[in-house]
DNA sequence: AGAATAGTGTCTATCAGACAATATCCA
DNA sequence: TGGATATTGTCTGATAGACACTATTCT
């Protein structure tokens, strides 16, 4: 088969290739105890039986991605709803799932403090694991779950993304957690809440307070909802690491 | 079918959906006489045809995204060297091609002025276009493509992404051009100026000038190459424009 | 009482942007 | 010579981060 001819069946009819399949992936995070998370579930079939893998399976005839990736989510927390999806990337290497050639497109989802999850249809197990203390994972899901990570460090900065991790309505304290927790490097209290409130549309006043203080101490703080900005002008940028070329 | 079951054939073997096909299509862009511009094929062959579109096809077996990104872009302009490319994201709603169901992980490609393509195989025309002056595109492509822009402009601020806009010596000033030319805005001269050279590992000095000064007159300047960074501290923010939600 | 926290005020080094000045080169 | 550009210098308003202070609440 020379080039020309090679290169008129490549386009005339996909379907004369060996079967793609389409599947999504979730990073679902959330913050519990001060520490993030992240949902693995425990393979319970081959290939990789028994290693823990990111929630994710074949999209549906007339699903959407997006759509696909709530129902995944759904199916191994049971709980849907507050819960912000955007992609994240896709992932095609040729040799990445054994059985044949699989395109993933990954989702990071970002929820509050959720329930333990229900392990679900195909999974033995599932259940929030600490970001710092991963198992290796199945597939490339930990390349997949890092880029996840940094994706989500970075658009704290920029985005009101940290609001996606708290209650409807919420400190200034407990917005800093987010950001100490997801940057796990400590922020100046009185500094950080000067910023946030300066930021046009990334917080607004409820009017309320908290019904008693912080549980060590100290006085009640004010309630926030988020506001209506898509983007934070200025943005909080993350301390500088001296990391220029990365 | 009952929804366990349904559940269980959609986990079992995904060969029992019909087909889905997954395409790369790339948003090429480069700068020629101070505007940006994008490379579109007008496609030879239904759907769509006589219509302008991104250069792109479906992935071969065995080979990777980026691969196959670099083998269309190099089918349309018969040139692969010197090419920046980048993923930009993944699309996949169910009726974005009549043909079938389609998921196509598109790719960012950045190039200093090039030849004018030729037509490959199965376009029948290949063209630069400016970017501010679109045809109307087959498929979903003019909001790949708006996606694309819009990151091409946010990457600018804080990678050293201009540097594969301009050759492999470049003047301050070429720079500067680059930036006005993607974002749209005149930037002030000096203090553009002064800014580049603050952020460390944007640009290296190679201690040649130019043989000659500009065009209209003025000294001749020094010349640079890229400098060693990956991430651009301090970032070179564009200009505020009031959209805080966007 | 003692400790911890919310919220605000103040100070300083730094930076972005405006403006200016000078040297150099094309037409 | 006149106009345009490269590069550097200077000035000013704004900001990030360090520190400090007061009021409030829990143990």
């Amino acid at each position: 088969m020379d080039e020309e001819e090679s290169e008129f069946l490549a386009r005339y009819d996909p379907r004369a290739f060996p079967a793609v399949a389409v599947t999504v992936d979730v990073v679902a995070l959330t913050i519990r105890a001060d520490a993030l998370h992240v949902l693995l579930v425990e393979r319970g079939s081959q290939p990789h039986a028994g290693r823990w893998a990111l929630p994710g399976g074949f999209i549906r005839p007339g699903e959407d991605l997006p759509e696909a990736a709530r129902r995944e989510l759904a199916e191994e927390t049971g709980l849907a709803p507050r819960v912000h999806i955007e992609q994240l990337a896709g992932y095609g290497a040729p040799e990445r799932d054994p059985r044949m050639r699989v395109v993933s497109i990954s989702y990071l989802a970002f929820a509050p403090d959720l329930p333990d999850p229900q392990a679900g249809s195909d999974a033995a197990d599932a259940a929030w694991h600490r970001a710092d203390r991963l198992p290796e994972l199945a597939f490339d899901h930990g390349r997949i779950l890092a880029d996840g990570l940094e994706r989500a460090r970075d658009k704290l900065q920029y985005t009101p993304l940290a609001t996606a991790f708290v209650g409807e309505t919420f400190t200034i304290s407990e917005l800093r957690g987010v950001y100490e927790t997801v940057w796990g490097v400590p922020l100046h209290a009185g500094n950080f809440h000067r910023k946030v409130l300066s930021v046009p549309g990334f917080v607004e006043s409820t009017g309320e307070t908290t019904e008693s203080g912080g549980r060590r101490g100290g006085p009640r703080s004010r309630l926030y909802r988020a506001g209506a900005a898509g983007l934070l002008h200025p943005a909080l940028l993350r301390p500088a690491k001296d990391e220029e070329t990365r």
